[in-house]
DNA sequence: GCCGTTTTCGGCCCGACTGTTTTCAGTCG
């Protein structure tokens, strides 16, 4: 978890800048882009010394805008925003000249053009925080990572109070990890290292059980460092730190006690040569082209690791798991009870008084497991996916966390690719995969004619392919087969909102998947006109499904500006009218769009999700299950995905 | 900068580690 990186919805890649307010307004900025500029606003005023609490409600605010569901530009309108937890007299004013004049507060542009970028990029060096780049900027005038690299060579920064030649050498190695590290890594890489890492370990003599926590097991879309938890009797603590700081695959011991270990992985982790995978040429782009590999298998990635005693596992794994903010109100939750919780325990205040720590803990209510934890506290078990502070808390207590999805629960998916544009496979053998993986049927979603870049079908082939899939499903039914295959395209989405296909074809299909390929012109459009672009193909008559609704890339690309909020109200007024019209959550890891916060939104407003690999291979089929990983994390329920539904009543729907 | 059944001031989540200190500040998660 790192300051700098706060927000990632959308923002990925962003600059540290305030954003030009649009050009037809008010609302004059979006919820993201406001969100964005308070948690910028926030690291500044750390890097000016500002008080911290004041630092603090600037987050808490962000964080509030980041998650909430109203629309802005109508809470600032109508005054409502100044009844928002956490935004008072001063925010609410700030937000409401942003939003509705167009004009961000005179000191917020003044931190921004005051502080120069080489300090924003120094939080990224270990050990290196606010305070401490603030004193350097000042005494030694360093503004500049580079600068920063001369000044520690020159021994100017050992001397002064405060700091040391630790800290100097600290700084220098710091300076070169910088280059070789990258802030987050998408959930299937940050899966594959910290699975491996955690059966490594688990594998050891006196391990009883290590579990992988943090964002992986929250199953992020993108993650930070990955955190492992060991349990283990405390007189073998020693042995097992000793084994695991042995292991193969750690490039860098940070530290290492008696209970934590902070450690930096390669990919020597991985038993076999590591390799990606082949990658859609669309996506490699946006991610690094040839070289992507390359970093990838040149990459590493931070791992804490804490060895702990049976009987506190289970305080420890809830609290590692998080996140800040889900533990935040736990504990708060706690302190309403007269309880404390931490790390180590759930302890009555009443019996541990002034004790602190592991001498408090030997008064923590017993806890088996994290069901024991969340039962103290008059809640029901919450899966780590929900622990955001997105509602769960208040859910878990009032019985009504939803009965999350499951990869069992998967029936089938729409919108995969076979050779007739851009697949690796053919119809006969994504079928055979499809079935095999236990699935009832399969949809199948080529390329449109306009995308040339990846073959994509003429009418003519297309509906020749639809010919071939009737023959097939007749033949299964003969058979008695429970299996089937649904006949769609993926369309791409014209000028004003037009299909790639005349209505004759599309009316031959099952289905339509419409979808957003050109991006260059999308992101070069501002929210408003994509938005409604989107409304009006979502307006076509044969559109069944929004495929990857931003067109993001993680770790590569922002998606086009879009109202989402907008675009999800507007399909479920047709969905209410008994018209089809689902949105995509792209189970790709590269893309996992809709994002999980999104899902949500979708699922309150009745608008069906689809989980679709977009597989263009066999092994993209697989890809179902970090969709479904993203939906559990989105709330969703069987019953709100178009996944869970049998053949039949699929059929029926369209 | 926000908040209030300790309500207009004085708090704000909490504990561990590190390197610097001789009792603590900064950083981190």
């Amino acid at each position: 978890m790192f300051r700098v990186v706060g927000l990632d919805l959308n923002m990925a890649g962003s600059s540290f800048a305030l954003p030009k307010p649009r050009p037809k307004g008010p609302p004059y900025f979006s919820r993201n882009q406001v969100a964005n500029v308070l948690h910028q606003v926030a690291v500044l005023l750390e890097l000016q010394g500002a008080n911290v609490f004041r630092v603090r409600s600037y987050q808490n605010a962000s964080r509030m805008l980041g998650s909430l569901t109203e629309d802005l530009g109508e809470l600032v309108a109508t005054g409502e925003i100044f009844d928002m937890k956490g935004i008072g007299k001063g925010l609410g004013s700030a937000l409401t000249q942003a939003v509705a004049e167009g004009q961000w507060p005179d000191d917020w542009v003044n931190l921004h053009t005051s502080t120069p970028p080489g300090l924003i990029e120094m939080l990224g060096i270990p050990g290196l925080g606010p305070k401490r780049i603030k004193l350097m900027a000042d005494e030694l005038g360093v503004d500049s990572v580079a600068r920063l690299k001369e000044v520690a060579e020159a021994n100017e920064i050992a001397p002064m109070k405060g700091f040391g030649a630790k800290s100097q050498q600290r700084i220098l190695d710091g300076i070169d990890l910088l280059s070789r590290f990258r802030a987050r890594r998408r959930l299937d890489i940050g899966l594959r290292y910290g699975e491996a890492f955690q059966r490594k370990i688990a594998a050891l003599p006196g391990v009883y059980r290590a579990t992988l926590a943090g964002s992986a097991r929250r199953r992020k879309d993108t993650i930070g460092d990955l955190d492992v938890v060991v349990a283990v009797d405390e007189e073998d603590h020693e042995q097992v730190a000793n084994a695991i700081l042995n292991l193969n695959g750690i490039a860098d011991v940070k530290g290492a006690g008696d209970s934590k270990i902070s450690l930096i992985l390669d990919t020597t982790i991985f038993d076999e040569s590591f390799a990606v995978g082949h990658i859609d040429p669309n996506v490699l782009d946006a991610i690094g082209g040839d070289d992507y590999e390359q970093l990838e298998a040149g990459g590493t990635i931070d791992a804490q690791v804490r060895l702990v005693p049976l009987h506190t596992e289970p305080f420890t794994l809830a609290y590692f798991t998080g996140s800040k903010e889900h533990n935040i109100a736990m504990r708060q939750r706690a302190i309403d009870r007269g309880l404390r919780l931490n790390e180590f325990g759930l302890i009555p205040e009443a019996k541990a008084g002034e004790l602190k720590g592991m001498e408090a803990a030997q008064y923590s209510l017993p806890a088996a497991d994290e069901g024991d934890i969340y039962a103290h506290l008059d809640m029901a078990y919450v899966p780590p996916e929900l622990r955001e502070d997105m509602g769960e808390v208040d859910a878990a207590a009032s019985a009504s966390l939803p009965s999350l999805i499951e990869t069992s629960n998967i029936r089938g998916a729409l919108h995969n690719h076979t050779t007739l544009s851009d697949g690796e496979a053919s119809l006969e053998v994504m079928a055979d995969t499809a079935r095999k993986m236990g699935w009832n049927w399969l949809g199948i979603a080529d390329h449109s004619p306009t995308l040339k870049i990846a073959n994509g079908a003429s009418a003519d082939d297309l509906l020749m392919q639809g010919a071939t899939i009737k023959q097939y499903n007749q033949q299964w039914a003969d058979d008695g087969l429970d299996f089937r295959l649904f006949h769609g395209v993926e369309s791409d989405i014209l000028e004003g909102g037009k299909l790639d296909h005349p209505d004759d074809v599309l009316a031959q299909l099952d289905y339509v998947v419409a979808s957003v390929h050109a991006m260059t012109k999308w992101r070069g459009r501002d929210e408003v006109d994509n938005t409604e672009e989107l409304i009006r193909v979502i307006d076509h008559p044969a559109t069944n499904v929004l495929g990857h609704p931003t067109g993001r890339i993680l770790q590569g690309r922002e998606g086009y500006e879009v109202d989402l909020f907008a675009v999800l109200e507007h399909m479920a007024e047709h969905n209410e009218e008994g018209r089809l019209k689902a949105i995509e959550l792209n189970a790709s890891p590269y893309r996992l769009d809709l994002d999980w916060r999104l899902c949500k939104h979708a699922k309150g407003l009745g608008v069906p999700v689809a989980i679709n690999p977009d597989a263009h291979s066999v092994r993209g089929l697989s890809d179902i299950a970090y969709g479904v990983m993203t939906a559990r994390k989105g709330w969703l329920e069987p019953q709100d995905t178009l996944n869970s539904l049998s053949g039949a009543d699929l059929a029926a729907r369209f």
